[in-house]
RNA sequence: GCACAGGUGGGUGAGUGGUUAAAGCCAACAGACUGUAAAUCUGUCCCUCUCAGGAGGUACGGAGGUUCGAAUCCUCCCCUGUGCA
């Protein structure tokens, strides 16, 4: 899932993600809450009607903000109390403000609001953290089921791109009857799985969050400056406890590599700002590893960015330009390095795909 | 020709006796980026030596001078801009 935090991939339209192929995208509920705000979204049909997309969207909770803004908020039982990043007004977002959000912007698939733990963290930390995420899971579930039909459009009126590939989602979208299943015409609320870096307390994170019920479960709290290789134990470990037969969803990873061995591993579903990131800056995912385009030995350069992709940017322009670009401080160079990254991206996932239909796992 | 103003490191531009190898910005070069406060951030950026801490050498138009000490003060010269002839 590329993220579009503010109702948009940054550097690149919604049409040229169709043509990608980019089926979902990820939201982002704190920041659309501060601009344009709820009313605004909501009278416009909803956030697929107002940024015209097709295709489906996940909303984040702000739970990452809880981690992220650490300087401008204040976290209670209630919930958290920020100062907005833009203009310093004070907000308050709880679970069941986060429902609110969620269901006024429309999102297919909306996250319960947790608190990311940071790292590091100490046992006594994480548990503590833990045990707040799964009591605002259960008000979240609880808002959520008494509100589920507030979304403020209906599911027909979305001209779905959806694939055949996208089969978990699919999957997902039409299990109404067991426990946590979702309405098709409303809205799907997933359960996130924390537990700092201790595999005991994500098991127990899992198996509690389980208990609570939900369509498709998230592994959050990872990439939070953690190292690699224990990134990927407690993903691995994780993954054993939480049900196969729904949308495994790990947040906020990762590298083609990872994506790669993740979703091999059984993830389902991933977002990452990295590629729509690293590409505004400069550095692009290639089949030859990776490629910081600012260098002055591409300078010259006439080959392609990555003679093995056939997407628009590497079948056109040469290494040279795209240097020159960036050099230049060319808006054009944030559009191709996105659009070449994010197809690199997804061209990563199509393998992965196939060799899982393949009959392969891991 | 006269009168003002000014000549600083790749560029721009601070600095008007010591704490200045010389601010800041730009350029250049390298690095970072993982549920987006990110078209952002960090480092290097005169030369030589050192693994590092650091050591040495050059340097503020030129040449002299004053001073313990000068980019900063004085003298002459060169150059640039503006105004007046």
């Amino acid at each position: 899932m590329p993220v579009g935090t503010l109702g948009s991939v940054k550097g690149i339209s919604q049409d040229v993600l169709e043509e990608l192929g980019v089926e979902i995208l990820l939201g982002n509920t704190y920041h659309l809450y501060l601009r344009p705000g709820v009313e605004t979204v909501r009278k416009m049909g909803g956030l697929h009607r107002f940024m015209s997309w097709n295709g489906a969207i996940l909303t984040d909770s702000g739970g990452f903000q809880v981690f992220s803004l650490t300087d401008l908020r204040k976290v209670t039982e209630e919930g958290v109390a920020f100062r907005s990043h833009l203009d310093g007004s004070a907000h308050f977002l709880s679970p069941e403000k986060a429902m609110e959000i969620q269901i006024g912007l429309g999102a297919d698939i909306m996250m319960a609001f947790d608190e990311c733990t940071e790292y590091p963290a100490t046992r006594e930390r994480a548990r503590a953290s833990m045990e707040l995420t799964l009591r605002w899971a259960e008000r979240c579930k609880k808002y959520f089921e008494e509100h589920k039909n507030e979304v403020p459009w209906s599911r027909s009126q979305v001209s779905g791109v959806r694939s055949e590939e996208n089969e978990v989602l699919r999957s997902a979208q039409d299990d109404t009857t067991t426990k946590g299943g979702w309405d098709r015409q409303t809205q799907a609320l997933f359960g996130i799985v924390q537990g700092g870096m201790d595999a005991e307390l994500r098991r127990e994170s899992a198996l509690r969050t389980i208990d609570i019920g939900f369509p498709g479960y998230a592994i959050g709290g990872l990439s939070v400056g953690e190292p690699r290789e224990l990134t990927r134990d407690i993903v691995l470990s994780t993954l054993e406890h939480l049900p196969s037969d729904r949308p495994r969803y790990l947040m906020g990873v990762g590298t083609p590599e990872e994506i790669a061995l993740y979703a091999q591993s059984g993830v389902d579903m991933m977002d990452c700002v990295l590629p729509t990131r690293a590409a505004r800056h400069g550095l692009l995912f290639t089949s030859e590893g990776k490629v910081s385009i600012k260098q002055a030995r591409y300078a010259q350069d006439e080959s392609a960015l990555d003679p093995a992709c056939d997407c628009r940017v590497c079948r056109r322009y040469s290494r040279a330009y795209l240097r020159h670009l960036y050099a230049a401080n060319e808006l054009l160079a944030q559009v191709l390095n996105t659009m070449h990254n994010l197809h690199y991206y997804l061209a990563t996932m199509r393998t992965v795909r196939a060799w899982i239909r393949g009959g392969n796992q891991m």
